[in-house]
DNA sequence: CCTTCCCGCCAGACA
DNA sequence: TGTCTGGCGGGAAGG
């Protein structure tokens, strides 16, 4: 009898983070959500509680998501995503080293290194216990902070800090991994769990269009590219969302300038991104400065599906792009045994919008799904 | 072979 | 204590 199973012997790709955010933004970037369970979504994606952990905490660090309580997480939205992407930017220079840069910011206002709700554990030394002798071995030293270190969310802040701070714009996840931790503390095997980790967190952005998968130049390397907003002027009068229908996202502008000269990280950028969690820059103002400071308008252009609230570049046509998705075997295959409304409705709500964002992107192949 | 990275054990944090 | 969070690394799918 347990073989209702049917085939579907098993795909990898399936269950993939990418693919899981997908889902899980398509089912919550709509009117009317606000505040988002855990239960629920993990119930309503099929996947266990572990994996919504992975995916919210790192759209928690791009400010899609913000902590609320327990199991319950508030939904902030896309617009939310370049103020939190600018603070990032402005705490990864001001780490760098305020001197390099003579007029930094005009709000130097007195702030913590984190710019989100994140709580800092103030209550860290109030043990009752101090004549009895210790109990065990136990270990006293920053119980938190040390697990909050190399926690999924920081590390992703720190990732989008490598590309918003640095010159770099192509990173590969292995000096990346090398870059974020600690230092020169290579230990050979922390740098493998971090590239793991950093795996998980370039599925997400990538899913998001945040970053897309390339190759270097020369070395064939495999690598990732920022794609998202590279810089915003963030003027002060920037009440009204922005998302005008500017510019969207700069793909081929890079080609024009053909410096790209140096895009391996050698031992001055580790050098100057030691440190333990804050970043540092190269703030030196020469080399290739030039490079896409030409468009200060670059709106931010969303990532898939953009909400419905939301001023959409242009979408007014389509019906020009192809489907390379086969939605109809992906409904039937995806997780046989939800097969309830919800379900339903939410592949609908793929087509719709992944048509709409196909149409404006255009790219060569986006994300992969399962056939 | 090497790269990618999913699964889920299990230990801290919290109620 | 139980539940919630989420590091962490094995080891298998993918190329």
């Amino acid at each position: 009898m347990e073989s209702g199973s049917k085939d579907i012997p098993y795909c990898r790709k399936q269950k993939s983070l990418g693919l899981l955010c997908s889902n899980f933004l398509s089912l919550y970037n709509r009117e009317g959500v606000e505040t988002i369970g855990l239960d629920d979504a993990a119930s309503r994606l099929g996947v266990e509680r572990r994996r919504i952990y992975d995916i919210v905490n790192v759209l928690e660090s791009v400010g899609i998501l913000a902590r609320k309580a327990k199991n319950r997480y508030t939904w902030k939205g896309f617009g939310a995503i370049p103020k939190a992407l600018e603070d990032l930017k402005k705490e990864g220079l001001r780490e760098t080293g305020p001197a390099a840069d003579t007029s930094c910011s005009e709000k130097v206002s007195d702030d913590d290194e984190d710019e989100m709700c994140s709580d800092m554990n103030i209550s860290s030394q109030n043990d009752k216990s101090d004549s009895s002798s210790v109990p065990k071995s136990a270990a006293p030293t920053k119980s938190g902070e040390n697990r909050k270190e190399k926690s999924l969310g920081l590390l992703t802040q720190n990732f989008v800090k490598l590309f918003l701070c640095t010159d770099m714009d192509m990173i590969s996840l292995d000096d990346a991994a090398k870059l974020l931790l600690g230092d020169g503390k290579h230990t050979s095997m922390t740098t493998r769990t971090k590239v793991r980790r950093l795996y998980d967190i370039a599925n997400v952005l990538s899913s998001m269009k945040f970053i897309e998968k390339t190759h270097h130049p020369e070395t064939r390397k495999p690598a990732f590219r920022w794609l998202g907003l590279n810089g915003k002027p963030d003027n002060g009068s920037s009440d009204s969302m922005d998302l005008s229908e500017s510019k969207k996202r700069v793909f081929g502008t890079d080609l024009t300038n053909t410096n790209t000269k140096r895009f391996k990280v050698d031992e001055q950028a580790a050098q100057v991104l030691k440190l333990n969690n804050p970043i540092r820059v190269k703030c030196e103002s020469s080399e290739n400065e030039v490079e896409r400071t030409r468009s200060a308008v670059k709106s931010y252009q969303f990532g898939p599906f953009a909400p419905a609230n939301v001023p959409k570049v242009g979408a007014s046509h389509d019906e020009k792009e192809k489907q390379v998705v086969d939605w109809e075997s992906l409904a039937s295959t995806y997780r046989p045994q939800y097969h309830n409304q919800a379900l339903k409705e939410l592949f609908s709500h793929y087509v719709e919008a992944w048509k709409s964002w196909y149409s404006e992107v255009a790219g060569k192949s986006p994300i992969q799904l399962m056939s």
